[in-house]
DNA sequence: CCTCCGATTGGATCGTCGTTCCAATCAGGA
DNA sequence: TCCTGATTGGAACGACGATCCAATCGGAGG
């Protein structure tokens, strides 16, 4: 007996490995991604992949650092550092909104090389930006934090607008939840149902950058 | 045959799991939150707690919801908003510094009641700072955001200097690997080494607050 | 061409997790 | 007193990440 299934000819890789994952992790989202998905699509067994991979958290990062590398690897030339900061901020909310599981993984752990990229990249900006020496470690991470931030809040939303239906009514779903709160005791909250519901995801990330702007600018 | 443990008196209550889940994660981390311990401690079985509790989420989500509820309630009467706006936030951070637990599922499952009180008592903050009505969404959307972010770094770093020793000891770890890199390849980060090992997270905390509100003021 | 050894692969297996399910038990109204 | 619905305790299930090892491959040295 033991007739085992015939060995796989083309080598595996860690970069093979992660493009699989990256792959599982866009079309089902961060659930989808287990070792057993993994060994069925790349046709292979549990060991193969340990070998490559040190374990899940890795393979995730991995897959993470890959996406933001190609984000930030575009190399935007931007006169305006001010311009070029929108640009980063924009293609990293985008990047994020692609792929919600990287904004998950980017606040789980933040250590790893993709968020290092992040930091020197606008650190940088900051600095063409004239940001005084003392308040640009600040800014920087005032600004990261922002950006995580609603890295987060789109991978929370986009995990439940997958499993609600579209985000249309997931959002207007929200919405009326919010419009129905008690105006005396959730004053704010219900009236901004109605903004909820109109408001692009896009723009009030960029207003939000514009508020860190306008912000440094009085350091200057 | 059939000798059951003896079946407690005094009634489980949903109220009574929370506190108890509450205090395993203060204790041991998110991980050392399974159901398991939770019978455990409460010296019962998973039907028990399912009863009263309709899944993991479902805890966790209660147990934040407490913690955040005891920190807003502490209704702080400030007269000037904007420093009204600098103590809930501190109060925010510390309460996430305190259960970096809070921070992560806050930004898990942003739907549920805590955030609504975040965004009802930070909104209100800052229409009572005159913000102009059309700003006012996006600038509530950028502090929760930017909270939120530094709730999920701390959580994160909290985790990491638990399983590394000291707090002290794992950020000089990270400020040693910074310093490291190439000047030449990332001369921000190399250079914002020496800020990291000294600055005060709390201090940089406030300080991008304080930009943000910098930034709202120019709105005026 | 053969031999052999380290690198690589496939899959059985382990321990743990969240969750389900149901028999046992209790409290209190009929 | 009896009965019924609410509550409890714990066995069992399926899925997960991870480990382990026999099987296999490919190329360096003879």
């Amino acid at each position: 007996m033991a007739n085992r299934a015939p060995r796989r000819t083309d080598g595996l890789s860690k970069e093979v490995i992660v493009q699989a994952a990256a792959a599982i992790l866009d079309g089902g989202g961060e659930a989808a991604l287990t070792f057993r998905a993994l060994t069925a699509r790349l046709a292979t067994g549990y060991g193969a992949i340990y070998h490559h991979v040190a374990n899940k958290s890795d393979l995730l990062a991995a897959a993470t650092d890959a996406v933001i590398g190609g984000v930030l690897g575009d190399a935007v030339v931007e006169a305006e550092p001010r311009e070029a900061l929108r640009t980063v901020s924009l293609g990293l909310f985008d990047a994020i909104d692609a792929h919600p599981w990287v904004g998950a993984q980017l606040y789980r752990e933040p250590w790893r090389p993709a968020l290092l990229e992040i930091y020197e990249r606008i650190g940088g900006l900051l600095v063409a930006l004239d940001v005084p020496g003392r308040a640009l470690f600040d800014a920087a991470g005032a600004l990261v934090n922002y950006v995580l931030g609603v890295a987060g809040q789109n991978a929370a939303n986009a995990r439940l607008a997958a499993a609600d239906g579209d985000r249309e009514a997931f959002l207007g779903a929200v919405a009326a939840r919010w419009a129905s709160l008690d105006p005396d005791e959730y004053p704010f909250v219900h009236q901004a149902a109605n903004q909820l519901r109109e408001h692009d995801d896009r723009e009030q990330f960029l207003a939000g950058v514009d508020l860190f702007l306008a912000g440094i600018a009085t350091l200057r």
